[in-house]
DNA sequence: CCCGGAACCTGAAGGC
DNA sequence: TGCCTTCAGGTTCCGG
């Protein structure tokens, strides 16, 4: 699942063979990809455009181009950006296909479809309502604390919501609560101020080891030359059917939270 | 504003 | 072996 630091790590490997090239030819293997707008439109505003700038933003990937429009990309939950040689057979479940003016090929790959191509002039439009950056400066236990008092529901729920904290997808929120003794559904508003320290350097820490290890290739996830991340090696509770908890021993839990899978330790983390 | 559930999608995994 | 059901989750939309 791209979460951010899967994006980060598909930004870090796109760019130095992105950034600068001329786009020669685009093509969109399942028509849904462009929506809202259609897939010849979204071919005719990208064709002939140069690529300035490859940025990160959340879970989103924004390709800067010489006219000012933007191109965003979010790979949403099993895409992933392959970078291939432009005459090559194309990776299975290729939904769009970029290719550039050096030879390669950018693939979209995505087996559910839920990933989304589109183009836009108003690039606030799209990202505007992100909540803050978790790794940059501005994002501190006193800002992370003003977030959560104004929430009552679980925990977990508040970090997967956007405009709270922006990048931090299933994975990543069951390693940051796990890591700071936090139970996922104890309500946001309720944790002490200990507390947020606690969970705000544990996100912090999960998510710049993950870069590290180039993100996590848990189902679907390909760095852009086609090899794994290794991000989930180091994963202590998430993804961990069945098994025990790494610090304790004990049985790890798996709820469902807001509808999404959560994984825990009863004992590390405590309900309140 | 806040909250939770459904919808979008289809491959993979498990049951019988 | 094969059909059928269930599960997976990022985001948006909708109703309360």
């Amino acid at each position: 699942m791209p979460e951010l630091p899967e994006v980060e790590t598909v930004k870090n490997e796109l760019s130095p063979h992105v950034i600068g090239r001329l786009i020669t030819g685009v093509s969109l293997e399942w028509e849904g990809m462009a929506r809202p707008l259609t897939a010849a439109e979204l071919t005719k505003r990208l064709s002939g455009r140069r690529i300035k700038a490859l940025n990160r933003r959340g879970k989103y990937l924004l390709f800067g181009l010489d006219d000012g429009q933007t191109l965003v990309i979010h790979l949403k939950m099993t895409g992933s950006l392959l970078l291939g040689e432009q005459f090559s057979v194309p990776p299975q479940y290729t939904r769009a296909t970029i290719t550039l003016d050096n030879g390669y090929g950018v693939y979209f790959c995505d087996a559910r479809k839920f990933g989304r191509m589109q183009i836009t002039e108003d690039i606030k439009s799209i990202i505007g309502g992100l909540g803050p950056e978790p790794l940059e400066a501005g994002f501190t236990a006193a800002v992370l604390g003003q977030l959560l008092s104004r929430r009552k529901t679980p925990v977990k729920a508040a970090l997967l919501d956007q405009k709270l904290v922006a990048g931090i997808g299933n994975m990543y929120a069951d390693e940051s609560l796990f890591a700071a003794g936090i139970h996922p559904e104890r309500p946001a508003n309720s944790l002490s101020s200990k507390e947020i320290k606690h969970l705000h350097q544990s996100i912090r820490n999960v998510l710049a080891q993950a870069i590290e290890a180039k993100g996590a290739s848990v189902s679907t996830y390909y760095r852009p030359g086609g090899e794994k991340g290794d991000a989930q090696s180091a994963f202590k509770v998430a993804h961990r059917r069945g098994q025990n908890c790494p610090e304790c021993g004990q049985p790890l839990e798996r709820i469902c939270v807001r509808g999404r899978g959560t994984y825990f330790c009863p004992v590390c983390q405590p309900p309140l």
